[in-house]
RNA sequence: GGCCCUAUCGUCUAGCCAGGUCAGGACGCCAGGUUUUCAUCCUGGAAACCGGGGUUCGAAUCCCCGUAGGGUCACCA
């Protein structure tokens, strides 16, 4: 069966899949689905727009494909990968490749097809003369528009294109154009706003604006949606989709996501705030090793320049600095659920339908998206990425998870990302504690702190809580932690279990008349040098008996030693 | 600067298209409560229709003008 909606995403791998890419192709993948729901049968496909041979790479390309399948927004059409057991992409209607790279000989088929009927022509002035009848052209404070030169002779242009360098230019007909965007309406473009642009570069390349179309209309695309950003290029689209014969799709322009300034999120965010904290240290010297300083000199002056990944971390840590998540992979490493990621973008520009009782829906999951979605329900204001609340969305569903579930992401999350915290706290431990860690954390990578007094003795007591918990009151906190070792962990027999130990620490403090903080909050300045960890029992658990007698002996030994 | 888009709590938004509700929800914030700490959890609260004109008995909702914000102006995509 013939798909009735074909929609596509067509990053261009020129880096990583940034936030605002993967709602786009979040949306073209649950409208394709929504249209399965709804009777009829919708396909959503993936190409790889790489012609600019200056920034893409396969290891980007790969990439992209590797976070769009984590997140879960499977393509029907694609590249194919394996990923987590499943067999994403193929080409069941052999409208393939899908690396624009390797559609030339498509492209040149239409480009000569323009060029025969009069509607593309070869222009031959370098960038820099462009550059500089622009400059001129803004002087003048107008807006510089290529049309053909008045004395353009085709014979002669023929003739100059077998040997010089040229670009072709489409001849936009002086008419105007409306966009139907199902999003914003109508939209009129009059013919004096868009020129004759380029649509083969000298490479031989076809620009974006060629390619695009040629492979929207020969892979059969029928919705396009994207960014607003894109919104001022659909005329040019539609004039290059007249001069080809080619129907126009359906378009939906959706609002952008905005960063926390209020301007559209962007893959340079993070080298940005690294350098404007470097600035305010009024540091001029490379902190980090692998950044040579010629590098490090270059990145600060130039703004668009940016670190790699390892590198900027790396800086980013010297500086005690909190990168701002822009990229799926941030986010992934930070220790965000791929279906909250995905269920907190989908809210930015596009509302679910409410619940039956007629209240607001706001938490759901991929299959709930992939039948509710629809165009009717996108927004038109630009949203602002609201990182507190992403976290609160993700503290809730981890929160949700049952203690395995929990358990099985947190190990999964580490061992890819944190092995040293797999092997120092072993699996049992991680699994006693997991429980512990779920409703305290907002992310995953944010369990080693929670886990933390498990990993290692304190280093130092925090000297609030010495003074308020362990000097204070009579019997004092050491009193008690004397008595306490002396009584209950001394002749301790069986084994040193979460539930014993509770039961041990109620059942004493019984005896004694006292309530349970008394002694609790002693136990955890001695045993994490803080006054807050995981219930007492379990934190006592987690660290075993004998490293419990032996912190809490080294405990009252150092506060004896620290000034009053 | 030209063109284009947009405008409801601090933020994401419902309500607008088919004018009439104390303008609803969520995150955050504040105040209580539960709890051996922290976190979780529960209850309550403050918090918005950008401004000005119209149209109308009645405007967040329709129209116009301002203002503000954003996008875009490449041989990048």
């Amino acid at each position: 069966m013939i798909p009735t909606v074909i929609t596509r995403f067509a990053p261009s791998p020129s880096g990583s899949l940034h936030i605002g890419g993967a709602r786009t192709a979040l949306f073209c993948w649950a409208f394709a689905r929504h249209v399965d729901a709804t009777g009829g049968r919708g396909s959503f496909l993936l190409r790889m727009e790489d012609t600019d041979q200056a920034r893409s790479s396969e290891a980007s390309a790969k990439a992209i494909l590797e976070d769009l399948a984590w997140l879960g927004i499977d393509w029907d059409e694609g590249p194919a990968l394996a990923f987590d057991g499943r067999e994403i992409g193929g080409d069941p209607r052999g409208v393939g490749p899908w690396e624009q790279s390797r559609r030339a000989e498509t492209y040149d088929k239409y480009f000569a097809k323009l060029f025969d009927h009069g509607l593309a022509y070869p222009a031959f002035e370098t960038p820099e003369e462009l550059a500089a009848i622009r400059a001129e052209a803004q002087a003048r404070k107008e807006t510089f528009r290529y049309t053909q030169r008045a004395d353009y002779d085709h014979g002669k242009a023929m003739e100059r294109m077998a040997r010089e360098e040229h670009v072709l230019r489409l001849k936009v007909p002086p008419e105007p154009i409306v966009v139907r965007d199902e999003v914003l309406g109508e939209i009129r473009f009059t013919s004096e706003h868009f020129d004759d642009f380029v649509i083969r570069k000298k490479d031989g390349f076809p620009t974006y604006h060629f390619a695009v179309v040629v492979d929207d209309a020969l892979m059969g695309v029928t919705h396009v949606l994207r960014g607003q950003e894109h919104l001022n290029n659909t005329p040019k689209h539609v004039a290059l989709q007249r001069a080809l014969g080619f129907d126009t799709p359906v378009y939906a322009h959706m609002p952008l996501i905005f960063n926390e300034k209020g301007a559209k999120m962007s893959k340079r965010e993070r080298d940005q705030a690294a350098r404007q904290a470097v600035r305010e240290a009024k540091m001029t010297a490379s902190p980090v090793g692998s950044i040579a300083q010629g590098e490090f000199d270059a990145w600060l002056r130039d703004k668009t320049k940016q670190l790699g990944h390892d590198e900027l971390e790396a800086l980013a840590a010297h500086l005690h600095l909190a990168l701002p998540e822009v990229s799926v992979d941030d986010f992934r490493r930070a220790g965000y659920l791929p279906a909250v990621i995905c269920n907190f973008i989908a809210l930015l520009g596009w509302t679910p339908s409410k619940h039956e009782d007629g209240s607001d829906r706001e938490k759901f999951g991929m299959d709930f998206l992939g039948c509710d979605f629809e165009l009717e329900r996108i927004g038109k204001t630009n949203a602002r990425f609201d990182r507190v609340k992403l976290a609160a969305f993700n503290q809730d569903a981890l929160a949700a998870l049952s203690d395995d579930g929990f358990l099985a992401a947190w190990r999964t999350w580490a061992e890819r990302y944190d092995e040293e915290l797999v092997t120092a706290l072993g699996a049992e431990r991680m699994a006693l504690l997991a429980g512990s860690v779920k409703p305290r954390v907002k992310t995953l990578s944010e369990g080693r702190g929670i886990v933390a007094f498990a990993l290692s003795a304190p280093g130092a007591y925090d000297a609030k809580a010495v003074e308020k918990v362990l000097r204070k009151g009579e019997p004092s906190g050491v009193d008690m932690l004397r008595t306490f070792d002396r009584e209950v962990l001394q002749p301790w027999e069986g084994a040193f279990a979460h539930e014993a130990v509770e039961a041990a620490i109620a059942k004493w403090c019984e005896i004694k008349g006292t309530k349970a903080g008394a002694i609790a909050q002693p136990l955890r300045v001695a045993i994490t040098g803080g006054t807050v960890s995981p219930p007492i029992g379990m934190t006592l658990a987690a660290v075993g008996l004998d490293e419990v007698r032996e912190r809490i002996a080294r405990c009252i030994e150092a506060v004896a030693a620290m000034p009053k």
